[in-house]
DNA sequence: AAGTTTCTTTACAAAATCTTTATACAAGCC
DNA sequence: GGCTTGTATAAAGATTTTGTAAAGAAACTT
């Protein structure tokens, strides 16, 4: 089982028992609604990682649907629909759906175009490794290079340098990184993030010195380029 | 102009021209390529936001084209083909490609389906940047420019700069500025006031002895341009 | 249990920033 | 002009914030 979950949004039972065999078999999990509200309702509750929209729904406007997910739903819609007008296709792809098929449809571009947009949509996280410069951070397994070399950090130094990096730019404030690394309770143990910036200059800053990547913005925090 | 550029990958010169029209008047920049090589030359030496590639190529098979591409090509891809069959279809979109038009393809679609590819790929988060002239400061990253440059400001000049670029062409009174920075019990102090002007203007006017952005409006406070 | 690593705490040095003082300039007014 | 009022700037303290080393405590390893 693949987990990635679809929902079904169709109101012919036929289609979507149809699509719920032709998904399943292919490892997806699915859920199925066959209106409007029931969709919304579905997919706000136990939001999935790809909706199949009809446009031709009973009790409202496909594209009312489709504008109402997307006021917070960000993960792919591909609209499934009978129609096959320019101005249909047009306004739905513009609305936000990423994809759109008319029926009848073969099956097997369905799963392909399935693939393609779980794939653009999933593959943010496939590669997190983070560059700046000489240095590169590889959150997924934990390893900080500098200059190819590989730069053994501490659990501790690992979660502020994580921090950093993952705000880069941005100055994060004493009291935010504490919270995040310590905990509420050492929002004023500012003496605690001095050691560690200087421990992460000492072992990332070519010149602990001058530090180019871990800049301090004195009564503020600290921001990292 | 968009500035976003599109490659166009098609061997047939009419179809070439139509696509550079249609795409130019839809305000994107277009490059041309006639073959494999030429695309995937032109794709390595100026990557593009988008590739639309023609599967039927002189030199090459397009599949294997779109292969090669996507060896380091990250960027959407959308195919262009005569050929209508699902086999060819799912080929491509599992090679990588991002979508997949049948030709004759109408134009509209065609501009919608690029729309749309363009949107997934470029979630950009937009932080709110003030712009006044060769000046510019970011709210979220705490960043003050000055012709690109980035200068360094301390906690209370950055405070102050931030209410006079907030307030733009108003003019602030000493006492409120003085409220908003030192606290209501320093609006006497105006000499604080003109010393962290007289610094602002130091860091941030071409000339500070005749500013341009910060105005003093005499016997009543500051002004903002 | 000894040794190693990592974290916490202390102490002091260094740097940055803020406050205060001193002085100069400009404009308006008698 | 001489006086007052409001403003500008430099520079000397004063204060706050930050950096660094190093010792002791705690947590892990073997």
């Amino acid at each position: 089982m693949n987990n990635v979950e679809i929902l079904i949004v169709d109101d012919e039972v036929q289609i979507r028992k149809m699509l719920t065999i032709t998904l399943q078999s292919n490892d997806y999990k699915v859920s199925e609604a066959s209106n409007a509200k029931e969709a919304i309702i579905r997919a706000a509750n136990h939001p999935p990682e790809l909706i199949l929209l009809d446009l031709g729904l009973p009790d409202e406007n496909g594209h009312i649907v489709l504008q109402k997910l997307r006021e917070w739903y960000t993960k792919p819609i591909i609209i499934l629909s009978a129609h096959s007008s320019e101005e249909d296709i047009v306004k739905a792809l513009d609305n936000g759906a990423n994809d759109y098929l008319v029926k009848p449809f073969r099956t097997g571009e369905l799963l392909a175009r399935i693939r393609s947009v779980l794939r653009s949509s999933t593959q943010e996280d496939e590669n997190p490794i983070l560059n700046f410069g000489d240095l590169s951070i590889d959150l997924a397994t934990r390893i900080v290079r500098k200059t190819e070399e590989i730069v053994k950090l501490t659990t501790t130094e690992y979660t502020l340098f994580c921090l950093l990096c993952k705000n880069e730019g941005k100055v994060l404030t004493h009291h935010y990184l504490l919270k995040q690394i310590w905990g509420p309770s050492y929002i004023n143990e500012s003496q605690y993030l001095r050691v560690f910036i200087a421990q992460l200059r000492k072992k990332l800053e070519d010149d602990p010195n001058h530090p180019t990547h871990i800049i301090t913005e004195s009564g503020v925090g600290y921001r990292f380029i």
